[in-house]
DNA sequence: TCTGGGGTCCTAGGACCC
DNA sequence: TCTGGGGTCCTAGGACCC
C-alpha cells in the first residue's frame, strides 16, 4: 500500500459484446451474447442489455438462451477483440510505461512512472478521465470503467464501484472504510469455496475478518492463502505492477457435444492439440519439458497425468506420442466430456537445441524419433466447405461484407452490415456457396500469428 | 441436456539425496 | 531394534482468475 493513489485499474464494460455492436450496428441497444453457441458452451460476456434478463458470464449457453431468446448468441471474433485490445494498451502504455494486461480487456497503470507533476487526486483523476476519453475514441466508442488507489487491490475495487463508463479513485487512507462494509468475496482469491469456509467460521465481510488473527487464517486456508487474506484484510497490498510475465505453459482442451468413448477417436484428439500445442511453442520459442493430458469424464470428475522428460521438447511426435500414451493407462469407460493437451516446464528454446532434443532414452524408444512431427501443420489442405459460426465476419462475391447470423442444415444466413454500411438486407445461403467465404481480418499484421 | 478455455498458484505425498 | 531433518523434484488435484 502506497501513500499515495498511484495505481490505475481499467477495464473495458462487457467488452467482447460491446465491440460486437461496434461493428454491427442492427445490434446497438440489443441484448448481445458472445460464447460459446454449442450445447455445452458458456457465456463469456453478455451486453448490458442483456443482463436485464439475468445473463452472466460464466453461465451455461443453454440457461442465458431460456433467459434471454431474443438475444443474439455470437462465438466471438478474437482478432476483433485483440485487435482492439492492443490500441487501449497502447494508450496506456503513453500515459506510463508499466501497464500490467490482466486480459483483453483489463489492465493495471502505475502512475507512480507516469509523466505527472505530483499524485495528488486531482491530477490522478484528470489523467484517468483523459484515458477514458482516449480509450472511447481509439476503439470506435467503447466506454471503460476505471479505479485509482494505493494498491492493485483497491484500484480493482473501485473500478467496479460505478459501472459502466464510471470513476472512481479512492482517497489514500480511506481503504478500510471503503472495504468494511464489503463482503469478503471482493477479496481476490476468495472464491466460492473459501467463502463457504469463512462463511462457516461467522466471517462474512471485510469487517468480520479483520478481527480474525493470521495464525487463525492459516490454520482455516493453510500458509499461502492465509497469509496472503489476512493481509488484504487489512488493505494490505505491495504487489508491484508487472509489465511482462514469462509464460509457464501452454494448453490447449477441447469440450464436445456429445461424450467421447471411441479410444481411437480420442487418441486422434489428442494428436492434434498437440500439434496445435506445438505449434504455439514454436511460435514464440518456447518447449517444454512436462507433457500434461487432462480428461474430464462424463460425471465431470477431472483426471490429470502427466510425465517429464529429460530435456524440453516442442515437437508435435513428441507431445502427441506421450499425451496418447498417458491416455492408455485411463479408464474412460462411461465417455469423455473433455480432453485437453498441455505443456509445462518450459525453456527458451533455441534454434541449435533442435540437435540437442533428445528424449530419454525410454520415452525415444517408445516415441521413434521426432523428425516425422516437424512438417508445419499449419498448411491444411484448403475445402470449399467452411465452419460458419455466429458473429463470424464473412464476404459475399455480390453482397459484399456481412456477418454470419445464423446457420443450419446446410444453410448460413448472413446479414450484410459492417460498422460502415448500417443495416443491410439479410440472406441465406448453401454452406459450400462458392461466392461466399470467411473474411480475412486486417492481413496487414504480417507473419501468422497464433489464434 | 447443468457446468468453456486459457492460464496461475498452492498443497501434499513420495522419491531421492545429503 | 532405533530413528534425524532439510532440500529438491515430480505428480495429482484443487482453488481461483478473466
Amino acid at each position: 500500500m502506497r501513500a499515495v493513489a498511484s495505481v490505475l485499474h481499467l477495464d473495458l464494460d462487457a467488452f467482447f459484446a460491446a465491440v460486437e455492436q461496434r461493428d454491427k450496428p442492427s445490434l446497438r441497444g440489443k441484448p448481445v451474447v458472445v460464447g460459446g453457441v454449442g450445447g455445452r458452451g458458456v457465456v463469456s460476456t453478455a451486453s448490458y442489455e442483456a443482463r436485464k434478463y439475468g445473463v452472466r458470464s460464466a453461465m451455461s449457453t443453454r440457461e442465458a438462451r431460456s433467459r434471454c431468446p431474443h438475444a443474439a448468441f455470437l462465438s466471438g471474433r478474437f482478432h476483433a477483440y485483440r485487435s482492439t485490445s492492443e490500441r487501449v494498451m497502447a494508450v496506456l502504455r503513453e500515459a506510463s510505461p508499466l501497464v500490467e494486461p490482466l486480459s483483453l480487456d483489463e489492465a493495471f497503470v502505475d502512475l507512480a512512472t507516469a509523466r505527472l507533476p505530483d499524485l495528488e487526486i486531482p491530477t490522478v483523476t484528470a489523467l484517468a478521465e483523459q484515458l477514458r476519453r482516449q480509450v472511447e475514441e481509439v476503439t470506435g466508442g467503447l466506454t471503460a470503467s476505471v479505479g485509482v488507489g494505493t494498491s492493485k487491490f483497491i484500484a480493482k475495487v473501485a473500478s467496479e464501484l460505478d459501472k459502466p463508463d464510471g470513476l472512481v479513485v479512492v482517497p489514500p487512507g480511506t481503504e478500510m472504510d471503503l472495504l468494511r462494509p464489503m463482503h469478503v468475496s471482493v477479496i481476490p482469491g476468495v472464491g466460492p469455496a473459501t467463502t463457504e469456509r469463512l462463511r462457516r467460521a461467522g466471517i462474512h465481510t471485510v469487517a468480520d475478518l479483520e478481527t480474525v488473527s493470521e495464525d487463525e487464517l492459516i490454520r482455516m486456508l493453510g500458509t499461502a492463502h492465509g497469509h496472503a487474506l489476512h493481509q488484504l484484510g487489512h488493505a494490505r497490498d505491495d504487489r508491484p505492477v508487472v509489465p511482462e510475465r514469462e509464460t509457464k505453459s501452454v494448453s490447449v482442451e477441447g469440450t464436445y457435444d456429445t461424450d467421447l468413448t471411441d479410444r481411437r477417436l480420442m487418441a486422434a484428439l489428442l494428436t492434434r492439440q498437440a500439434r496445435n500445442v506445438s505449434d504455439r511453442l514454436r511460435t514464440s520459442g518456447l518447449a517444454g519439458r512436462t507433457v500434461t493430458i487432462k480428461v474430464r469424464l462424463h460425471d465431470f470428475t477431472t483426471i490429470s497425468r502427466s510425465t517429464t522428460l529429460g530435456s524440453p521438447t516442442n515437437t508435435a511426435g513428441t507431445i502427441g506420442r506421450l499425451a496418447v500414451g498417458l491416455l492408455q493407462d485411463l479408464e474412460t469407460t462411461g465417455g469423455v466430456r473433455l480432453l485437453g493437451v498441455g505443456v509445462s516446464g518450459l525453456a527458451d528454446w533455441i534454434q541449435e537445441d533442435l540437435f540437442g532434443d533428445t528424449d530419454d532414452a525410454d520415452e525415444a524408444a517408445k516415441a521413434g524419433d521426432d523428425l516425422d512431427a516437424d512438417a508445419p501443420s499449419t498448411a491444411g489442405a484448403k475445402t470449399t466447405t467452411h465452419t460458419w459460426a455466429p458473429g463470424m465476419d464473412v464476404e459475399h462475391a455480390e453482397m459484399g461484407r456481412g456477418w454470419v447470423w445464423g446457420s443450419g442444415r446446410g444453410v448460413v444466413t448472413v446479414r450484410f452490415e459492417t460498422a460502415e454500411t448500417p443495416p443491410g438486407p439479410v440472406r441465406s445461403y448453401r454452406i459450400d456457396d462458392p461466392d461466399l467465404r470467411p473474411w480475412r481480418p486486417e492481413s496487414g499484421t504480417g507473419a501468422t500469428l497464433a489464434p
